[in-house]
RNA sequence: GUGGUUGUAGCUCAGUUGGUUAGAGCGCCUGAUUGUGGUUCAGGAGGUCGUCGGUUCGAGACCGAUCUUCCACCCCA
C-alpha cells in the first residue's frame, strides 16, 4: 500500500543547489558574527510548553506548535475541559512540549540555566529552524531558519552600534546595494503614549501606528479609534504621521514633542547616541533611518528596535531585532538587559535569488571526475584520486565502467570542470588525458602537469 | 483564526456545453556513436486527472468534504 509522498504544510525540502546557496548565506552571517566576538550555541527543537507559552502574546500562543504526549500519557487528557470547550486547558493536558517559536526566548531560558558557566556580557549567535503554525504564504513558512545574535548582561549602547554594523556588513557582503536599517526606540513610543495620556494603551497605539506604511494615515486613525484611543490622544499623535526630514531633524522635533516625558526623552537620547556614533563610523551600503512609527509586534522589547527592509525587491522585513530589559526575569533572573538581532535567512534567500546575487562558485560540485574503463583502470584512478584530494582538489571516480556516454552525461549534469580519461593506453604511457567540460578542449599530459594546470 | 484561490506525466501547462483509448513542450531512457557530455536525428517509458464521497447511462470537467498551493486579512522572518 504505497501512497504518494507529501510534505507537511508550509515545509520544504532543500536540494543540493539550494543547500549550497543557503550555506553561503549562513557562512557569510557566521563569519561576521565571529568577527564581532559572538560564539555559537544550539538549543533543542522542542521546549517545555511553559517555557514558550505566554511569551509572545495571545496571537503568538496560537501559533505555537504543540507536541502531543506520547503513548499512555495521552490518557491524562482532561476530557472535562474538552467538553467545557476550554481548549487551552485540554491542550495542556495532552501536551507538555512545544516546538520553539523563535530563538530568543529559548536563549533567555538558556542564559538563566547556565548563568554560572557564562561570562557576561554574553555574546551568542544561533542558527536554527523555528516553527510557527501560521498559514503559509510566499516568503512565509511553517518551518524556517533564524540567524540570531544577542548580547545579554549589559545595557551598553555599544551593542546597538555593533548590531547595526553587523546588519550593514552582512547584507553588503551578500551583494545587496539598496537597503535601509530602520531604527526606533520603545522608550519613545512609551513617551508618546504618556504625552497623549494613554500610558496603558501603549501596545494598542504602537500596533496601530506601525501600519502607517501599509494602510496610510486614515487607516491608522480608524484603527486607533477601534482600539479605544480617545480623540484627544489621536489629535496629539497626529503630527507624528507627517514627521519628515533627516534623522537629526526628526529627533529635534521629537525632543520638543516629548519634553514632558522623562522616558520619552531617554529614548531620544539613546537613539541620538547610536545615530551619531554610526554617523562617525560610517556604513558600507545601508542607510540608517529613524522611523518613529516602527513598533514591531513582539512585546518584550523595551529599548532600541530594528527592522531591515530592502528597496530592491518587494518583500516584508528581512531582519529584525531590539533590546529587551527583562526577558530573563521571566525565568527568574533579574537585571539582565539584552539586545539582539535576527536575519530572516529564507527571505534573504528569495531576495538574492530574485536579484541574481549568488556567486556562480557557490553551487560548484567536484572539480574532477575520472571516467571508469574497468577494474584495473579503476584501481589506478582511485590512487590518483587520493593524490588529487590530498592536494585539495575535489574529485570523484565514476562507480562503474558504464558506457562513456552515460559517464560523460553524469559529469555534465553535475557541472564537473574536468573529466579525466585514463585507459590502458594512458596507464602504459604514464599520462592522463583530460577534457575541459566548459570549452570541450582535450589534451594529454603527465599527472603532475595536469595537477598544476587545474590548480593554477 | 477569517475570506478567496489552486491541484492533469519528473517539471511547465493544454484539454470545447459532461461523451470512445487524456495531450504538448521540456526532462528521462534506448539507439545512430563498443573512448566523448553540452548540438542533431529516430524510437521508447512514464498518468487511480490531489484524495474520499455524491450526481449521471457516462465525470479530468458538475456537487460536497478533505488535503495542498498561492493571495488578502490577523500577525510576522
Amino acid at each position: 500500500m504505497s501512497s504518494k509522498p507529501a510534505l507537511a504544510k508550509g515545509t520544504r525540502d532543500y536540494l543540493p543547489t539550494t543547500m549550497a546557496k543557503r550555506n553561503y548565506i549562513y557562512n557569510t552571517i557566521k563569519a561576521v558574527y565571529h568577527k564581532y566576538g559572538f560564539a555559537q550555541i544550539e538549543t533543542p527543537a522542542m521546549e517545555l510548553s511553559q517555557t514558550l507559552l505566554g511569551k509572545y502574546g495571545e496571537e503568538g500562543d496560537r501559533l505555537i506548535f504543540r507536541i502531543l504526549n506520547s503513548g499512555e500519557k495521552v490518557s491524562k487528557a482532561d476530557l472535562t475541559a474538552l467538553e467545557e470547550k476550554n481548549y487551552a486547558r485540554f491542550s495542556n493536558s495532552v501536551s507538555e512540549k512545544a516546538l520553539r517559536y523563535d530563538l530568543t526566548v529559548p536563549f533567555a531560558r538558556f542564559v538563566v540555566q547556565h548563568q554560572n558557566d557564562l561570562t557576561f556580557p554574553f555574546k551568542r549567535y544561533q542558527i536554527q529552524p523555528v516553527w510557527r503554525a501560521d498559514r503559509p504564504q510566499k516568503g512565509r513558512y511553517r518551518e524556517f531558519y533564524q540567524c540570531d545574535a544577542d548580547v545579554v548582561g549589559s545595557d551598553s549602547l555599544v551593542y546597538e552600534i555593533e548590531l547595526v554594523q553587523i546588519f550593514d556588513e552582512v547584507l553588503s557582503a551578500l551583494g545587496m546595494k539598496d537597503f535601509a536599517i530602520k531604527i526606533n526606540n520603545r522608550k519613545i513610543l512609551s513617551g508618546i503614549a504618556e504625552v497623549c495620556g494613554e500610558q496603558d494603551k501603549i501596545v494598542e497605539i504602537t500596533v496601530a501606528i506601525d501600519k502607517l506604511d501599509k494602510i496610510g494615515k486614515e487607516g491608522v486613525v480608524k484603527e486607533l479609534v477601534d482600539r479605544g484611543i480617545s480623540q484627544d490622544a489621536i489629535d496629539k499623535i497626529d503630527p507624528l504621521f507627517t514627521l519628515d526630514g533627516t534623522n537629526v531633524e526628526k529627533l529635534k522635533t521629537l525632543k520638543d514633542y516629548l519634553a514632558d516625558s522623562e522616558i520619552g526623552l531617554k529614548g531620544v537620547e539613546e537613539l541620538e547616541f547610536v545615530l551619531n556614533q554610526i554617523e562617525e563610523l560610517g556604513l558600507e551600503k545601508a542607510k540608517l533611518e529613524f522611523e518613529v512609527t516602527l513598533a514591531r509586534g513582539l512585546n518584550y522589547y523595551t529599548g532600541a528596535i530594528f527592522e531591515v527592509v530592502t528597496n530592491e525587491v518587494k518583500m516584508g522585513s528581512i531582519c529584525g531585532g531590539g533590546r529587551y530589559d527583562d526577558l530573563t526575569s521571566l525565568f527568574g533572573l533579574k537585571g539582565m538587559s539584552g539586545v539582539g538581532i535576527s536575519f530572516g535567512a529564507d527571505r534573504i534567500f528569495d531576495v538574492l535569488e530574485e536579484l541574481d546575487l549568488f556567486p556562480e562558485s557557490v553551487t560548484a560540485s567536484a572539480e574532477v571526475m575520472f571516467i571508469n574503463f574497468g577494474d584495473s583502470e579503476q584501481a589506478h584512478c582511485l590512487k590518483l584520486a587520493k593524490q588529487l584530494r590530498d592536494s585539495g582538489v575535489s574529485c570523484e571516480v565514476y562507480p562503474s565502467s558504464a558506457k562513456m556516454q552515460k559517464q560523460m552525461k553524469y559529469a555534465n549534469a553535475k557541472g564537473i570542470s574536468y573529466v579525466l580519461l585514463i585507459g590502458s593506453k594512458e596507464i602504459e604511457e604514464g599520462i592522463v588525458t583530460y577534457k575541459n567540460m566548459v570549452t570541450g578542449d582535450q589534451s594529454s599530459a603527465s599527472f603532475e602537469d595536469f595537477l598544476n594546470t587545474i590548480k593554477g
